[in-house]
DNA sequence: TTGTAGGCGTTATCAA
DNA sequence: TTGATAACGCCTACAA
């Protein structure tokens, strides 16, 4: 762990001037036998620039950080899959910051910004509070938002249509006879739990489908509570006939629930997830899912910030993402779902980035495939 | 994204020099008056310290990279959400490396060590070269591997045992009544292909069981390559009453392949996985696995590293993490399985270190608990 | 073509 | 207790 020579190292081996030596490392004009003898000797002692150094000059760190809450959610796992090598083939490094979810934390991380040990930021706020926009407005440094923030926020948005994809699902559903769907959602104070709610009695409005209190049961976003919320559902409803499910961790609970119920999926009852995770295609039967294009947005929201970084004064951009309906086994069967392809969606990752690069063999540690 | 101040700024606001400014924000002991001052001054520009000149001063970025294939990948996965906290905690912000594998890209990320925009590194290099060797040997910075590395390589190590695993899924099979315990791999090229290949060989010896080439198959480590392997097997051996797979994916593969091929698992054919991901509790029947304990090891590489980087001098270590087997529906059947508590391992995270935290409620995008 | 010198924002030394 | 000043390693006018 010797110290790293310097410039100053080399000038004095290579007998030039620091300036020299700058000037040839970085390729500006220089008298070839300068140059040889700069390169000789930075190779010699193994020479590495100091980006330390080199950022306090220039001003840039070539680093980007990525703020959510918890990089176990195969939702954000699935947007930092795809910011990665975006911003790597653009030369940044990337930082992870892990905010579990809390408010306090995630101001931080904004004002953390004054500290410049990045160029730019994407984040996910669980929620937008003043106090977001607020240090939104004072951030001093380009940030990109993956969640709705209100008009005039300034700052590049990615969105999804989670409305749009509600309805995708019932539509489905409706198609294939179903008549009482049920809705199992995680908190109404969150902003995708409340977002949620609205898209589901949307979405039964607009198929002329009364709403029934009964038909819905209010949990949280996990497998556990989903199995729970499930079974009361039944307990007070036994005719459902599909349930929508606000994300798939609590389809997979709603599917061990009906499972030990003895109810068919989908002949009994078929369910619907949400966010189209890895998870989805494991399950038995597999998932049919609500994909709000995590990596798609995980790379729009990549591909906003490199350009601001270029070009740092236009105007705020606000990019939305489609969602999809990625049908497989827990709506139409086993047998149907194979005649939809693998997976249902159409190639999450979009436009020909591929989502699942070949990682090569890491010998039994490997990603989903 | 205004030019942020510096002490000059304050300096000049509070008329004091920028010594006594930087005294007065490191805490040092200054006259009253000053301090006032001082703080007023920079609490009304807003100031905050620039990191990167922190950093040219003192050397540490308190920043700490994590080098792997590939973040999609649900063990490496594991090791970045231990890792991570254990930082954080330390004060140590952190970056994420994917080299897909690739050697040159992680010689690469070794060299560039030399750059110092890291105080550390944990890597999970796809193999150990001579490159590796020599580049490790001249790391500028402190390198914790997770993976077997030679002695003398000078390095923190963190290692597990996927002989002892191997033999424990070998000897919960054979006390099931198995004996046609069949083997499907992934490259044997690979370390952990080969190391796994050696260790079912031996498993069968210590049982008692001959070596049958018939029943062992080389794949890849995806799920597809797991499908198609157990396909081979079954028309070679349709006798097979157990398969050892090399990882959880391959163990998924085989499952659609037994199902499809109406052998029930696990009275037919009992199944067990390796890892222990978390595809392994949501797979149906539910998988067994062996866990080699990727929580365990990253948060384990993370206390090497911030031991190291406290105190730069002491005898590499060598850490060994326990592999366990985490017992499911998938060789006991649903119903035993359920008399095994939820899944099997007894918290993989370990001492008390909560592997899957709460996150709080982020509300359709969250981790699997 | 090259070298000297100043500055990026901090910290730390040394006089005053 | 404070201020001037010199680093940290690099880049870049500007002068030679």
């Amino acid at each position: 762990m010797a110290e790293g020579p310097t410039i100053n190292t080399i000038a004095r081996h290579a007998g030039v001037s620091i300036a020299s030596v700058s000037r040839v490392l970085n390729g500006l004009p220089t008298r070839e036998e300068t140059v040889r003898r700069v390169l000789r000797a930075a190779e010699e002692l193994g020479y590495v620039p100091n980006s330390v150094a080199r950022s306090l000059k220039s001003r840039r760190t070539n680093q980007v950080a990525f703020a959510m809450a918890d990089i176990g959610n195969p939702v954000y796992l699935a947007m930092v899959r795809e910011i990665q090598p975006v911003l790597r083939a653009a030369g940044y490094r990337l930082l992870l910051h892990s905010t579990d979810a809390d408010v306090a934390d995630e101001l931080d991380v904004l004002r953390g910004l004054g500290e410049r040990y990045v160029d730019g930021l994407i984040m996910i706020p669980l929620r937008v509070t003043e106090g977001h926009l607020s240090a939104l407005a004072a951030a001093r440094a380009p940030v990109v938002v993956i969640g709705s923030v209100p008009e005039g926020a300034g700052v590049d948005n990615v969105r999804t249509d989670s409305r749009t994809g509600v309805r995708l699902a019932l539509d489905h559903l409706y198609g294939l006879g179903r008549r009482r769907i049920a809705f199992v959602n995680g908190p109404a104070d969150t902003v995708p739990g409340a977002a949620r709610a609205a898209a589901y009695r949307e979405a039964l409005d607009a198929l002329d489908l009364p709403y029934d209190e009964d038909l819905v049961e209010v949990g949280d976003f996990y497998r556990a509570e989903g199995a729970r919320a499930v079974r009361a559902l039944l307990d007070r409803a036994g005719d459902v006939d599909a349930l929508m499910c606000a994300n798939d961790l609590i389809a997979l609970g709603a599917l061990d629930v009906l499972r030990r119920a003895g109810r068919r999926v989908p002949e009994d009852v078929a369910v619907v997830g949400m966010d189209d995770t890895d998870l989805a295609a494991v399950a038995w039967p597999s998932l049919t899912s609500v994909s709000l294009g995590s990596a798609r947005r995980g790379r729009a929201a990549a591909e906003l910030l490199l350009d601001r970084l270029e070009n740092g004064e236009r105007e705020p951009r606000v990019v939305t993402v489609e969602p999809r309906l990625a049908v497989r086994a827990s709506t139409v069967g086993a047998r149907a779902a194979e005649e939809y392809g693998e997976n249902g969606a159409a190639g999450e990752a979009g436009d020909g980035g591929e989502g699942a690069r070949e990682a090569g063999r890491t010998a039994g540690e490997e990603g989903i495939r």
